[in-house]
RNA sequence: GGGCGCUUAGCUCAGUUGGUUAGAGCAGCUGAUUUACACUCAGCAGGUCGGGGGUUCGAGUCCCUCAGCGCCCA
C-alpha cells in the first residue's frame, strides 16, 4: 500500500470554531460569485433581526435551519446568495435608546453638537433633539449589531458578509424612498385625514398588522337615553361610559323588531344633552347588551366603520396624548339641549385621561339617576399596539396609506402561488389577507427611521396643501424633507407663504424590510437580475401578517411576481418544560453562555431536529448528543484515516460485504438529496447518524482486521476503498449540520474546503453497487453473539469456540460471504451453519485464558 | 365564532402512499474495559399510539365524534 495520511494523534473540538472561521474569512468560502447566472444562483431573503431586542434561541434555530439549505445548496454548485441586514429603525430602537440612555427626543429643540451622553441614565429623562436622539440610535445599533454579528459567526451560518445592509443605512433609506416613490407614482399610496389607531404613549399611528387582542377586565353599564320628541327611554350597554359625549347616533340591528320603531327617530345623549338619531345597520349586534348600540367618534373600529357608512358627524375628544381635549357645547358640533351643564360638567374632564374620565362620568351617570343597576365586571378582547401598554384610541390624524384593500384577490393568489413549509402555514397568510380592513399605513409619527421623501406646499396663509405632495426625484434619494428642501424651493422657504413644509413623519419599518430583496439585492444593477425573485424566505410564523405578507405587496406591485419561491417557516423556541419563553415568565434563555458550554456545532444539530414550522422545547441533552456526534465524527475519521492508504481506487471494491455497504452509502446519498429538497433537514440528520453510528458500530468493527492488516491483497484493497468513498460522503452528508468538525476531518485529507466540495451524488459510487444482504446478515449474527456475551458478563473480546447459525439457505449463503470479517469481529474459533426456516445465533463461549 | 397544528415509551421525537411482532435518542437498569473513541462499547427493560365510534381481510396511519394543549384570524 501507499503512504497514509498524517492526522492528529488527540484530535479534539476545542478550538475549531476560532480556527475555521478565520480561514472561511480568508478563503472566501461564503463568497457569492457575482457573475453567476440566474440559473446558477440560489438566493436567500435573509431576516433582518431587530437588534434592539435581545438574543434568544429562536435566533440559533432558525437562522440554522436556514443555514443548512444554504449549505447543502454551495455543495450543490450554487452560486448562494447570503446576505445578512439588521434591522435597526423603527420604535424599538428608539424605545431602547430612551431607556438605555435616559434621553427623549424633543424635535422642538436645536441640535447640539456638544452634547455628552451621561455615564448612567438619569432619575428623569433628558430631552435632546432630534438629531442629537437619532446619533444615539446609531451609535447604540452599531454596538448591538456587533453582539448579534458575534453569534451568527460563531454559529457558522454562511453568510457572506460582504453583502451586510442595515435598514437605516443610506442604502436602505434611498431604496425604501424609492419603493415609496414608485408606489406613488402609480397611484398605489395616498395620503388621507382619518380616523386612525393610535398608541398615546408612543404617539404614533399603528396598522392593523401591530395590533393585537388582549383580554382585559371590564364593566357593562347600562345608560339611559332619553327620546327626544316623546317620554320612555332607549337603555344601551357600553365598556365606554367615558365616550357619551362624543356620541353620535344609537344603532341597531334593522330585522330587530324591537328597534324597529325607533328608526328615524332621535334620542338624548345622558349628561351633555346632544341630541343623536337612531339608525340601522347590519353590523349591531342583538344578541348583545339590549341589542342597541351607541356610536362615539371613536371608540373601537366598528364605530369608524359605522361613521364612514352611515355618514355620521365626528365629535372628538381624545387627543393625541390619551388626554381629554376642548369642547365647546355651545357650538354646533356639540348641539346640546343643556349647554351649561355639560359644558360644567365637560370642563371638570378637559385634560385628563379616558380612565379618569371613565369614573367620573359614572359617578355623574349614578348621580343623575342615568347609569341603570350596577355595572356589570366582564372580560373581553380589548385592541393593543402589540408593544403598547395602554389600549389603542382612534385618532384622526393625516397618514399615508398603501392600497391593499383593492388588491385582496391578487394577494390571495400570491398566496396560493408560494411554496409554504410546512404546507399549512399558507393558511395564516390567506386567513390575515381575507380580514384586512384597512389600508396599510405606513407613516409613523416618530424619529429614527426612513422620512417619507414628501413635501407640501404652503398657501399664502401659510396652510398646506395635503392633496398636492411634492415628491423627491429619484436621483437625490436619500432625502431628508426635515432638513432638505423641497424641489424648486430654498431652504429659506421653509414653512413660509408660498414655500413649503416637508413631511414629518418617518415610514412604518416594515415599509422598508419588505424591500428587503430590492435593498440586498441592489435594486437596480444587474446583481438584481441575478437573485430576484429570491429562492428561499426563511422566517418565523409570527411575523408572516407582517414581513411576509408587506414583501409580497411590495413585490406584487413593483415586480409583478412574488418575492421568493419558498417560505421555510420556523416554530418557536420554547423553555424545557414546553412553556413558551418571555421576559415576564423570566425563562428566557441567551445563546451565547450554550454556545460557549456545548458547542457550535452542537447547538446546530439541536436546532436541525427541529422540523419547519414545529415549535421545539429547549433540550441540552440534545446538544451533548450533538457534541458526542461531533467526537465521534473525529475520532472514526482518524482511525479510518490514519492508516488509510492516498491511492484507493474504487475500482477494487470486490468484496460482498463492502459492496453491500456502499450500496447503503449510495441509498443514503438519494434519500438525503430528496429529502434537502423538500427542506426536510431533520429527517437528512437523523439518517446520516443513524448510518453512521452502524457504521462505526458494525462495519468498522467487521472490518479492521482486514482493512489494516499488513498485506496488500485485494480484500485489504476492496475494505480501504471502501472505507474512503463512504467515510468522504458520511463527512459530506454531515457538513451544513456540523461545519466546524467535518472541515476538520476533510482537511486532514483534502485541500479546500468541505463546504465549497460537492454534494454526494449517485455517480460516485461507480458502478451502483447493488444491496446484496450481507452487511444485514453479518449484523444480525453479530448480534447474536453480543447477547451470549452480554448475558455471560463476559468481555466482547472473549473468544467464541463454537458458533452455530440456523437460517435459510440465502441468509447462511450471506453470512457465508463474510464468515472472515465476521470471524474476526466476533472472535470466533469454530462454527457451523444449519439450514433451517428460522434465524436462530448460538454461541458458546470459549472458557476465560 | 371560524380556522390550523399537536396528542405515540419516564422525557424529546420519527413513523413516507393503510400491510409482519410500533422505532430512535436521552434518562433507567445490567455488564464489558487499556491500542479510533469512557465525550466508549454491548445487552436489558419500558408503549391497550388522547377517549369513543366507523370503513377495511388488516388502522398509529383513512372517516366521524369528543377531550386536552398550543397557535392564527375575526
Amino acid at each position: 500500500m501507499g503512504e497514509s495520511y498524517q492526522v492528529p494523534d488527540k484530535p479534539s473540538t476545542d478550538g475549531l470554531e476560532d480556527r475555521w472561521m478565520g480561514v472561511w474569512d480568508e478563503e472566501g468560502t461564503y463568497l457569492f460569485d457575482r457573475h453567476a447566472t440566474r440559473d446558477k444562483v440560489f438566493s436567500i431573503d435573509t431576516p433582518p433581526p431587530t437588534v434592539s431586542g435581545s438574543l434568544h434561541m429562536g435566533h440559533v434555530s432558525s437562522y440554522t435551519h436556514a443555514d443548512l439549505i444554504a449549505r447543502y445548496q454551495r455543495m450543490r454548485g450554487l452560486a448562494v446568495f447570503y446576505p445578512m441586514g439588521w434591522d435597526d429603525n423603527g420604535l424599538p430602537t428608539e424605545r431602547r435608546v430612551e431607556n438605555y440612555y435616559g434621553v427623549r427626543c424633543d424635535p422642538s429643540l436645536p441640535y447640539d453638537p456638544t452634547y455628552e451622553v451621561p455615564d448612567s441614565p438619569g432619575e428623569t429623562k433628558t430631552s435632546i433633539s432630534r438629531r442629537n436622539f437619532v446619533e444615539l440610535c446609531h451609535r447604540l445599533t452599531a454596538a448591538d449589531e456587533e453582539i448579534f454579528k458575534d453569534l451568527w459567526r460563531h454559529l457558522g451560518i454562511s453568510i457572506d458578509w460582504s453583502l451586510e445592509y442595515s435598514t437605516i443605512s443610506r442604502h436602505a433609506q434611498a431604496v425604501s424612498q424609492r419603493g415609496f416613490l414608485e408606489m406613488y407614482r402609480r397611484g398605489e399610496v395616498y395620503s388621507t385625514l382619518a380616523p386612525t389607531l393610535w398608541d398615546v404613549d408612543f404617539r404614533t399611528a399603528v396598522s392593523q398588522a401591530e395590533l393585537e387582542d388582549r383580554e382585559r377586565p371590564g364593566h357593562f353599564h347600562r345608560v339611559r337615553f332619553a327620546r327626544a320628541d316623546h317620554d320612555g327611554v332607549v337603555e344601551i350597554d357600553t365598556t365606554r361610559p367615558e365616550l357619551i359625549p362624543s356620541c353620535v347616533a344609537l344603532v341597531a340591528h334593522p330585522e330587530d323588531p324591537r328597534y324597529q320603531p325607533l328608526f328615524g327617530t332621535r334620542v338624548v345623549t345622558p349628561l351633555f344633552g346632544v341630541e343623536v338619531p337612531v339608525l340601522a345597520h347590519e353590523l349591531a349586534d342583538p344578541e348583545k347588551g339590549t341589542g342597541i348600540a351607541m356610536i362615539c367618534t371613536f371608540g373601537d373600529t366598528t364605530d369608524v366603520t359605522w361613521w364612514r357608512e352611515l355618514r355620521l358627524p365626528t365629535r372628538t375628544l381624545i387627543g393625541r396624548d390619551g388626554r381629554y381635549l376642548a369642547a365647546d357645547f355651545f357650538s354646533d358640533e356639540f348641539p346640546s339641549r343643556t349647554p351649561e351643564a355639560a359644558q360644567q360638567l365637560y370642563d371638570t374632564l378637559q385634560g385628563r385621561t379616558v380612565s379618569q374620565v371613565r369614573t367620573a362620568i359614572v359617578e355623574a351617570l349614578s348621580a343623575s339617576g342615568d347609569l341603570v343597576g350596577e355595572p356589570r365586571p366582564l372580560t373581553h378582547p380589548v385592541k393593543f399596539y402589540e408593544k403598547g401598554e395602554r389600549p389603542l384610541e382612534i385618532v384622526t390624524s393625516r397618514q399615508w396609506f398603501v392600497r391593499t384593500l383593492d388588491h385582496r384577490a391578487d394577494l390571495l393568489r400570491r398566496g396560493e402561488e408560494l411554496d409554504w413549509q410546512p404546507d399549512f402555514m399558507r393558511h395564516r397568510y390567506r386567513s390575515w389577507v381575507e380580514g384586512l380592513n384597512t389600508d396599510w399605513n405606513i407613516s409613523r409619527q416618530r424619529y429614527f427611521g426612513v422620512p417619507l421623501p414628501v413635501w407640501y406646499p404652503l398657501d399664502g396663509d401659510g396652510e398646506p396643501d395635503f392633496d398636492h405632495p411634492l415628491v423627491a426625484s429619484l436621483d437625490q434619494l436619500p432625502v431628508d424633507p426635515s432638513s432638505e428642501p423641497a424641489p424648486g424651493f430654498s431652504e429659506a422657504q421653509r414653512g413660509q407663504p408660498h414655500g413649503f413644509i416637508g413631511d414629518p413623519d418617518v415610514m412604518d419599518t416594515w415599509a422598508t424590510s419588505s424591500l428587503s430583496p430590492q435593498i440586498a439585492g441592489h435594486w437596480g444593477t444587474d446583481l438584481f437580475e441575478r437573485v430576484f425573485p429570491m429562492d428561499l424566505r426563511p422566517q418565523a410564523h409570527e411575523i408572516i401578517r407582517t414581513w411576509l405578507f408587506s414583501t409580497v405587496v411590495r413585490s406584487h406591485f413593483e415586480h409583478d411576481s412574488l418575492p421568493f419561491r419558498h417560505a421555510l417557516i420556523s416554530g418557536w423556541v420554547l423553555d424545557p418544560e414546553r412553556k413558551k419563553m418571555s421576559k415576564s415568565r423570566g425563562n428566557v434563555v441567551t445563546p451565547m453562555p450554550l454556545l460557549e458550554a456545548h458547542g457550535a456545532d452542537a447547538l446546530r444539530y439541536w436546532a436541525a431536529s427541529g422540523r419547519p414550522g414545529t415549535d421545539m422545547a429547549l433540550d441540552e441533552g440534545q446538544m451533548k448528543v450533538g457534541r458526542r456526534l461531533a467526537i465521534k465524527i473525529l475520532n472514526a475519521s482518524r482511525f479510518v484515516l490514519s492508516r488509510l492508504s492516498t491511492d484507493v481506487d474504487l475500482a477494487d471494491v470486490s468484496e460482498p460485504l463492502d459492496r453491500d455497504l456502499l450500496a447503503g452509502v449510495a441509498g443514503l446519498v438519494v434519500e438525503n438529496t430528496a429529502a434537502f429538497e423538500a427542506f426536510d433537514y431533520a429527517r437528512v440528520l437523523e439518517r446520516t447518524e443513524a448510518f453512521f453510528w452502524s457504521f462505526c458500530d458494525n462495519y468498522l468493527e467487521l472490518v479492521k482486521e482486514r482493512a489494516y492488516g499488513e498485506s496488500s491483497s485485494p480484500p485489504t484493497r476492496s475494505a480501504q476503498a471502501t472505507l474512503a468513498a463512504s467515510l468522504s460522503a458520511l463527512q459530506r452528508m454531515f457538513a451544513p449540520f456540523m461545519p466546524y468538525v467535518t472541515e476538520e476531518v476533510w482537511r486532514w485529507w483534502h485541500d479546500g474546503s468541505i463546504h465549497r466540495a460537492a454534494w454526494p451524488r449517485l455517480e460516485e459510487f461507480g458502478d451502483r453497487p447493488e444491496a446484496n444482504g450481507t452487511y444485514e446478515a453479518l449484523n444480525v449474527v453479530l448480534e447474536g453473539i453480543r447477547r451470549e456475551k452480554s448475558t455471560a458478563k463476559v468481555s466482547q473480546r472473549r473468544p467464541v469456540s463454537e458458533l452455530v447459525v440456523e437460517g435459510p439457505g440465502e441468509f447462511l449463503e450471506r453470512v457465508e460471504r463474510g464468515a472472515r470479517d465476521l470471524t474476526n469481529a466476533g472472535v470466533i474459533l469454530a462454527r457451523t451453519m444449519v439450514e433451517a426456516p428460522e434465524v436462530v445465533v448460538s454461541a458458546t463461549l470459549a472458557p476465560e485464558g
